[in-house]
DNA sequence: CTGCATCCTGACCGATACTG
DNA sequence: CAGTATCGGTCAGGATGCAG
């Protein structure tokens, strides 16, 4: 009988993976892009600051939670800012700081990527479903 | 009483968004690589073809399963090509496509952009909690 | 070696209700 | 209007065993 069991040892090896992922820049930033919303949120404050509910409505398909969540992930990695005008009811703005801006323009490379080359995946895709069907 | 709930309209609205998504070609794209093995893998096959147990040494922490399913879903996509040599036991390469290999060096960016600016996005971080600890 | 089917857990997310 | 807390359902994805 080993000292460890396979099953040990996969997950001595899976720790020792996270604690190189906790390291790795990329990986990093690519765990918060690969939140559903964060593309969407930097990509709808590109043209100027918008509020808590602006931002619902444009981003349609979000829900309240949802996007509350994504704001603070977003304002503690510094994409953002939060100010409030302390009204009765109080005004929420968020806008892009320089850092979130830069981002986004790397974001909108990819989206343009995606507008030249996804009628290629497409087809790509219908002639691979019609090769097994 | 509204001839529809608020949850029926919330539903209908979850629709109409549903069929959007489904055109909008940059979504799409951003769904695919929301996936998080999709990048690595890509960019562990940008200096060539590889095997199934070759990437899975090289992608520390994917599962068989969900390799399996990465290379799939991106066969199918024309990212990439899978080829079989049948010998006993068999051989299966994996290589990028040139339409793959382009999406790599648009994810390549990014992850130039990791590198560069994560440590501001860290310190951000790191601010952001003492604030409020 | 590669791939598929099954089971099962836990993370995520939406719905809802309540506060300032 | 903006935000928080809680509950519950869903489903991605890991573990395992088997087949070609």
């Amino acid at each position: 009988m080993p000292v460890r069991t396979a099953a040990q040892r996969r997950r001595e090896a899976k720790l020792a993976y996270d604690a190189f992922m906790a390291e790795c820049p990329s990986r990093q930033l690519l765990d918060t892009l690969s939140d559903k919303w964060v593309t969407l949120v930097l990509v709808a404050l590109a043209h100027g600051p918008l509020r808590h509910a602006e931002l619902a409505r444009q981003i349609a398909g979000v829900s309240q939670k949802m996007l509350t969540q994504t704001l603070r992930a977003l304002e503690r990695d510094g994409m953002l800012t939060r100010s409030v005008t302390p009204t009765v009811p109080v005004r929420v703005d968020y806008e892009l700081t320089p850092l979130g801006a830069d981002l986004q323009r790397e974001v909108r490379a990819i989206k343009a990527w995606a507008e030249r080359y996804m009628p290629r995946v497409l087809a790509a895709r219908r002639s691979y479903d019609a090769r097994r069907s």
